[in-house]
Order: C-alpha cells, then sequence, then structure tokens
DNA sequence: CTGTTAGCGCATTCAC
DNA sequence: GTGAATGCGCTAACAG
C-alpha cells in the first residue's frame, strides 16, 4: 500500500494539512517543521495520488491526444516529441486512435474529458471541424484549420522543396500526391505549385486515381520526383532503382516527414522534416496557456526544414528527351 | 460546465447514490425511478467523471503503458494495437517514454502509479530488470524475461525464416543484427541458428561491431540476407540494388515486423510479423485479470507469421562461388 | 426492497 | 504557525 498524507501526518503527529502546506508552499509552515516532514516524505517515498488532486483541484496532470492513425509512420516522432514535452511541463498523455473515422473521433474526445483530461491536442481527421469541446484543446494540423493551430509550414515546405530542385537545374518535375482531401498534402502541392517559376514545368498526380508510370515519365524528360511523403518518395524510389534508372544519376526524388528509414536507405532520402519538438513545444505550452486564461499567441506556423541526402543532385545533362516522347501510350503498371 | 450527479438528483428530487444505483444496475431502484433517471440523463448528457470514481473505486479506467523508445517504427503498430485492445476493455492508454533510459524508466514506472493507472504494459530497456512495482504488470519482451510476461516467439520466427529460405533452396545465408545485447535479436538469430541443417551455413555479423559488405558476400556465394529488423532489411535492400544486384534474382532479402514501408518498396519485403492484435490483446487481458485476482495464464508465446512478398524467392542456379572465395581479405565498409 | 449516509485523498478555507 | 472542518464526484455499505 502506497503511503498517504493522512500517514505521514498521524507519523509526525500533524494533520494533513500541515503536511499538504509543506509540501505546496502554499499555507505558511514553520521552518522547522517543514524540515521533518520533507524528510519523512523522502522516507517513504510518498507522492501525492492523483485522483485525489484531480478531484480536489480539477486538474488531472493529463492530456489527450487524439490521432487519426496510430500506425501512420508519422506518428512515432509527433507521439514522442508530445510526450517529452508534456513531461516537461508535468503532465502525462492519455492517447487514444479514431481510426479516421469522425464518429470515433467525437467520442474519443467525449472520453478524455470523461477520464478527467486537463486539455487535448488533436490531429483531426480528414475533412473533420473540431467543435467546440467544453477544454482547452489545440489542433495540429494545417493551417486552413480556423482556431486554435499549431502546426509545420506545410506551404513553405513545399515551396523550399522545389526551390532546392531548380536550383540544381531541375526545369520537369513530377509531383505525386495521394489524396486531395488531405489538407496538409495540398497545402504541400500548392507550396509547390507556388514556387513553380518560368521554364519549371511540374505535372501532379493523386495516388488516389491511379498510379503514374515513373519510369514512362522519366523517359519523356522528368528530372525530379516529388512525393509529399517519403512513404510514396520510397516506393518511387526503388520502383525507378528496380527499373535501372539511377537515383540521382537519370532522376532526383524528395519526399517530405523524413521518416524513420529515410536516412537508412541507399541513396538516403532528401526530405522536409517537421519540426517535431517545437510543434510539440507550442502546442502544450498553448493548453497550459488556456488553462490559465492567458492571452493566447496566435495559430503559430512551424518552418519546415529541408534536410538534404543522396537522392537529390543536379538535373542530369541535357538528355535527348525528344525522340523517346512519342512512344507507345500510357500503359499504367 | 459538466453535469454532475448532484445536478441530476437535485433535478429529480432524490439523492446522488440513487441516481448512482439506477446507472450501475447495483443497489435496487424502483423501475420507475430508474426510467425517470434514465431519462433526465440523456438528456442532459450525462457521463460519471473519471476523478470521483477512481477516488471510490480505486481503479481509473486507465492503464499506463511504458516503452524504451516512441519513435522506433515498430511502435505504432503496437501502440495502435494496445490501443484498441484497452479500449475495448473500458480502459484508457497513458503512454511514457523511458527513452532506452533505466533510470528514466523507473521514473516512468513511478508517474504511472502516481497517476493512478490500474496496471502497467512494460517494454523494457534492454539489460533492464522490472523489479516489483505496486501494481499489476505486464513485460512485452523476450520469453526470457521472467514473471509475467506475454511477447512474440520470437525464436520461432526466426526458425520460420531460415526453414523458408531453405526450402528455396538457398544453401549460403548471412544473419544480420543490429546489437548482442537485445533479447529480441539475439533470441531471433539463435532461432535461425537453430534451423540450420546440413548443408546450410550462415555467418552471423552484429552491426554494432561495423557494417559488412554485402556486395562482397553476395559475390562470393551467399543468396540470401535475413536481417533482424526491416529497418535493416531495407538498408540492405537498396545496397545491393544500387549496387547492381537484382533482388531477388541474384539475392533474397527477408526482414523482421513488417514495418510500415515494407509492402510498399519495389520489391516488397518478405518479413516475420508480430501479431500485434493476439500480444496487445494478451497483455491487456493478462492485467485485468490480475485486476480481479484470478489465475493467470501462463507466459504468452504468440507465433510469429511469415509474410511473403518479393524480396525472396529461389536460389540462383549454381553460380561459380568458388573461384571468387580467395579474395582479398577482409574489408568492412 | 428503496434511498441515504459516509468517506475515498487531497487542498483549501477559516478558526485557533 | 497550525489544525479541524469542508467538499471535489462518486459508490459501497448501511439504515429505513
Amino acid at each position: 500500500m502506497q503511503p498517504r498524507l493522512k500517514e505521514i501526518a498521524k507519523a509526525l503527529g500533524v494533520s494533513t494539512a500541515t503536511v499538504s502546506n509543506a509540501l505546496s508552499g502554499k499555507g505558511r509552515v514553520s521552518e522547522e517543521t517543514r524540515k521533518l516532514v520533507i524528510e519523512k516524505i523522502r522516507e517513504v517515498g510518498y507522492r501525492p495520488g492523483g485522483p485525489g488532486r484531480a478531484l480536489r483541484t480539477g486538474r488531472s496532470g493529463v492530456l489527450g491526444l487524439v490521432l487519426p492513425d496510430i500506425s501512420n509512420p508519422l506518428f512515432p516522432a509527433l507521439a514522442q516529441a508530445i510526450e517529452t514535452a508534456a513531461e516537461r511541463a508535468g503532465q502525462g498523455i492519455l492517447i487514444a486512435d479514431s481510426h479516421g473515422d469522425p464518429g470515433a473521433q467525437s467520442e474519443a474526445l467525449r472520453r478524455m474529458v470523461q477520464r478527467g483530461a486537463d486539455g487535448i491536442i488533436i490531429v483531426p481527421c480528414r475533412g473533420t471541424q473540431v467543435s467546440d469541446l467544453s477544454l482547452p484543446a489545440v489542433v495540429i494540423d494545417s493551417a486552413v484549420t480556423p482556431g486554435n493551430c499549431v502546426c509545420s509550414d506545410h506551404r513553405q515546405g513545399g515551396q523550399v522543396a522545389v526551390e532546392y530542385l531548380q536550383q540544381l537545374g531541375h526545369r520537369t518535375l513530377v509531383l505525386l500526391g495521394q489524396s486531395r482531401r488531405s489538407l496538409v498534402q495540398s497545402d504541400r502541392v500548392a507550396g509547390m505549385q507556388d514556387a513553380l517559376g518560368p521554364g519549371l514545368r511540374a505535372e501532379t498526380f493523386w495516388l488516389e486515381d491511379g498510379t503514374p508510370d515513373l519510369a514512362k515519365l522519366v523517359r519523356r524528360g522528368a528530372t525530379a520526383i516529388v512525393a509529399t511523403s517519403d512513404l510514396h518518395a520510397l516506393t518511387a524510389l526503388t520502383r525507378l532503382q528496380g527499373a535501372g534508372f539511377s537515383v540521382p544519376g537519370d532522376v532526383s526524388v524528395l519526399g517530405f516527414d523524413d521518416l524513420s528509414f529515410s536516412a537508412r536507405i541507399t541513396p538516403g532520402l532528401t526530405t522536409l522534416a517537421q519540426n517535431m519538438p517545437d510543434i510539440a513545444t507550442a502546442a502544450v505550452e498553448h493548453i497550459l496557456l488556456q488553462l490559465e486564461n492567458a492571452p493566447l499567441p496566435a495559430a503559430r506556423l512551424v518552418p519546415m526544414e529541408l534536410v538534404v541526402r543522396g537522392s537529390t543532385g543536379p538535373a542530369p545533362a541535357e538528355r535527348p528527351t525528344r525522340e523517346t516522347r512519342p512512344q507507345q501510350g500510357d500503359v499504367t503498371t
């Protein structure tokens, strides 16, 4: 059995209130008794119990983290960063998975409230509007989400990606997204398109429509593939390598999010990484400020960072793209 | 403000206990008042609050999940499975990251206790013995861990891997591990070595000692690489492909854990997958049984499952391995 | 059979 | 400077 406040008090012949005061430093306690209390606390290894404190103060010291899909490979970095930031602030993290389902998401939010979470960090399902819940909340998503929001500047990330490729001399790009409905992905693609200067052409494909024949696109003159996720960049890279292309000799490949494997493949995947520690810190801080009714900073946009590895290089010297262009028709593999 | 029992009771002119009884069905309540209560509950959307209940019953409905490294790519599948299993049992999940540090791990465990977790699921740091804490616990690790343990049968997984390659006609294997100190990895390697029959040779490398020159090993006659993690298998695969080898034409590659990317590369990575749903279900069930003081099942070993994809195939027809063997000495890259 | 009182552990009044 | 009383929300044990 864990020692409780009452035991400490009895052992010292004082009241529970005195012990509580000695620990919190709120009520006035003589230096002498305080020392006695501190020592006893250490001796028996007392730690104030959560439920009692939560009931009394209305704060549980726990934050809810609601995600659309824990198994998403981007999650580990985010969860770790948030756990670390929360821990630093003395808060625990209660996780829930909405499985991409808006109904499950609402239910998860309700459970968080019920469990006594002090606030909620939510990465919403696609197309979901987080309606006002009765708790401080912060959304990690795309900047177009209204309200309290902390997120990467996906658009700027897209711009940086394209500018970088342009500097390397690339003139014909292939942009690869998964789903138009993903705010994050469409932001990234929009950023890329923003950065298309004169002389820079890009063709955009959404994998939800079907898989483009990358080998053919490269043969026709594309010299770089930009995918909105390292996962798709990896698929592209291994497929192109398997088809006999050299990366980055024949074609450069660039991804997003710096997933766990991106540094470990050959060649390493150049990518735009999210600054998870910054995002997590901002998100946690945002919740804590709300709890204190402090003035809130505006929605925060965290810049993405280019991580250059081996999968990108200078555009290949002018190759004979003209003569190979009028080849056979589309054969989607 | 969330409605509390007191409000319901006052609105109905009964005591809070009656409302509680009506909801739990424990104490006997007249059918009539029960109906009234149920209706009111629905009307105001009441849900019993966690902290109060936790204080009274001593159960918080929350399980702690302590991991050595959340950013490990194996984590998403495990966390998702555990969250799902816990949710099904009406339990929430509080996560903590020990960052591979035994001290941080003990601290994380203490915090879980303090926060009122009902039990703890722990994936321990390497070389850590989980000393008796004051809570029901279950360890997910290697089978050699004494005490309450649920885990994959890593040894059997290793055996299956090698047997499968043997059936494909492979005779010379390269076994790739990261660290000898990892119980999981050494179990897997041990299983592989168990399965080495006559006529089957295998050389084992630990990456902590340095990176072997896989290309050279293949040139000398190895026809299959087995890595104890898909992450290393991926590294091997892309490196070999980059060096001009065909996978699986020249060399087969096999990994463990079926990580997120394994199905998405070309060729798909053949792997031994952990049955996360089974592990998670068993772990959660194990904790709940402990809470009810029910008889505990013995430590449970969950079989691993071979997932065949494109990275493995029949051993190449006899190639001239002899003449290349007496080459220059080992040059570890 | 029904409904009420008591108290879980803690922090906070307010007397002393 | 210290301690007894109070109540946070809930339910197990008890009285009606």
